[in-house]
DNA sequence: CTTGAACACAACGTTACGTGTGGTTTTATA
DNA sequence: TATAAAACCACACGTAACGTTGTGTTCAAG
């Protein structure tokens, strides 16, 4: 027989968390002094230690109550249920990690918090994936879209977003440049080499995706690959084509 | 300057949300009417988008409330911050998903929640990763460690962990059948089987993890590979080559 | 000027306890 | 055995972020 003070050391748990489920009928005492103070036997103590299992797994007091009380068949379902809301809510977290780091990625890239930027990722994530990729269907079919999905969760390492980003910075920085110029070639160079390296040797998809990046007018696209960007780029890579034909004709 | 219940259905917030958004100072009206109903302009709309976009990031309105009064240099801080904490109750959640998922096996394996083997589950996880790897240290290097933890991590798919349970459960059932018997020879190759598999080509890791699961006396060691199924495996293992070489001898 | 909708303000409920307060019971010491 | 100290009980209020309900007031339309 443990008083509520010796359970509470004995399992690391308040006496106020245990009064709490003796409140809610949770956990009762089998037996009190004849003066009110409650006893526990190894019993209660074994059903505390089920109660905290449970509570890490993550269920409410509520719900354990009821698992508690009918047992047998039920427990797989729960646990089963539990599981799957943990996924859901690790997806969920992917989400907003991505979109945390666009968003800081933005404030690197524009030196400061650009409001309007901050809603479009927040726009381009916080719908389910499979929308936000529905305007790009005039585009890509579904399997160019699932590996373009695929490649935006798990491909990118942290070094490679770190990279895109130094380039896109790189380009934003001089937009105003001579599309004929040098220095404007590299840095298109720089980013084809990029583009070529994520969609590894898909050439087929990369030019997809540069279609769709081509023709989607409004605002932001993939961000940080916005319209002033893909123009910059496109420019660049029309007037050296051209040239490379004249080329080839003298 | 909208009222209230404009501001709601613009913003979509409820109107209660908004009159407590008032009441903590979060967003105050800009005006009030004569007789007290609140006026807000195109400010307070553009700081409640604000509000709206930092809550989906997960801060709390108190930080809210902070990080919108000092404006600047914070932001980035902040954001990385959460950002940290996202990932951290992403790995508590893998955790669990993975101790939710170990759960869900023993019961299948045993027909029921035995909770002994719950609490081993948990305290497996419970602790961080690297401590439960921490027993193995006597057999497995660092390098090995890494690759266990890795392969436990994400080579395995729903379909492998099934057969594994399955073997494992048909081994368990026949705990007792004679170690020379073709039925035991053939439970312990397809474990064999199992384990080359899973181990790809590194015999010298599955040597190793051999000799640890041998050697690890108490309880659980990875479940559901527990002492009787180990041991089982070894007689059959060991009585088969001793055959095989009084065969060679003859 | 009247009605009905919109609004302001207040109070209680939610989860899983933390943090007290004051009074009672048990235990240890003198 | 008396008294001090520790443990305990019951009760109540507080947390976050609102939802719900209720009452009294103001606004806009007819």
């Amino acid at each position: 027989m443990y008083t509520i003070g010796k359970l509470s050391k004995n399992t690391g748990v308040t006496v106020r968390t245990l009064d709490y489920y003796d409140e809610i009928g949770l956990i009762k005492p089998s037996a009190k002094t004849s003066g009110g103070h409650r006893l526990y036997n190894d019993d209660d103590l074994m059903k505390l230690e089920r109660v905290l299992a449970l509570k890490y797994m993550g269920f409410s007091l509520d719900k354990i109550k009821v698992i508690m009380e009918n047992s047998n068949p039920t427990w797989e379902q729960s646990i089963q249920q539990q599981l799957d809301l943990v996924k859901k809510e690790q997806e969920r977290l992917k989400m907003l990690e991505h979109t945390l780091n666009g968003i800081l990625y933005s404030i690197e890239l524009e030196g400061e918090v650009s409001w309007p930027i901050v809603f479009s990722i927040i726009q381009l994530y916080q719908q389910d994936p499979e929308k936000a990729l529905e305007q790009y269907k005039e585009y890509l079919n579904i399997e160019e879209m699932e590996k373009v999905m695929k490649m935006n969760a798990t491909n990118m390492s942290k070094a490679d977003i770190q990279e895109w980003v130094e380039c896109i910075k790189d380009i934003k920085n001089h937009l105003d440049l001579d599309p004929t110029s040098d220095k404007a070639r590299v840095l298109a160079e720089r980013w084809l080499n990029q583009a070529e390296k994520m969609f590894d040797c898909d050439e087929n998809l990369l030019g997809s995706m540069w279609e769709a990046l081509q023709n989607m007018g409004e605002g932001i696209v993939f961000y940080p690959m916005d319209k002033d960007v893909v123009h910059f780029i496109e420019r660049v890579f029309t007037i050296n084509n051209q040239q490379r034909e004249r080329n080839d004709d003298s």
